[in-house]
DNA sequence: AAGATATTTCCATGAACATCGAAATAGCAG
DNA sequence: CTGCTATTTCGATGTTCATGGAAATATCTT
């Protein structure tokens, strides 16, 4: 993980619309769901969606696996846990706060993570 | 939290320079920077700077404490908290994974969170 | 090959964004 | 009040984005 892909990543989830999408696939679970699906979910247009989903798919928050002519899409959950652990990592590395927060709160650890 | 609300603080993130900022807060820990600090280390015109940070401080990412004439930038962990939570949350509610997680391994849980 | 369905690509349009210099504001020091 | 420093607002410019209709592509079925 780095800068760049993580921006990348976090622009992809950051509109509404993408955001309502992905969503709907974290909660479709590891089953995942075909285009047409969330279509009937989020209520686009399918040239709108694919647009969409295509940047999800070209971030690698989405995983895509064809059956027939349906595509079937599914959260990539690796992906997620990275991004977070991006966001989270080097917190306070540039201050001594983890010796704060053990003094502190010995469970919580430093201020994120 | 909600969808708009998260989807404008990942809007907020998903830019290189915003998340160069952001990080940079981040690894300062409680103690926070000034903005003139923040400019020292991501080499922004102070105007393109201002406006960025503004927006981090408009989605409830950075916190401003004013003193004197400078204003010191804090990150909002417990915004971020927040964020990552709503995007673990309700993963597989449309699905029964966790019985599936739990067979296979108990600790981990579902694929998120 | 022909027909049917699922999905994507192309295209155009209006809106929002990123950047920076110049000017303006906020607050302290004297 | 005057000068000084820190930061923001304004204005302008080029870039990217979101949207959906129309046309194209992909795959299966017969």
């Amino acid at each position: 993980m780095n800068i760049e892909i993580a921006a990348r990543q976090l622009e992809a989830l950051g509109n509404e619309t993408r955001l309502g999408i992905y969503r709907t696939l974290v909660r479709a679970g590891t089953g995942g769901l075909t285009v047409g699906q969330v279509q009937e979910h989020v209520g686009l247009a399918a040239s709108t969606l694919s647009h969409h989903m295509k940047r999800l798919v070209d971030q690698g928050l989405v995983r895509q696996d064809r059956s027939g002519t349906t595509l079937i899409c599914h959260a990539e959950y690796p992906a997620m846990s990275a991004l977070i652990g991006y966001l989270t990592d080097e917190c306070c590395a540039d201050q001594d706060c983890i010796d704060d927060a053990r003094t502190e709160e010995a469970e919580a650890g430093a201020p994120i993570g």
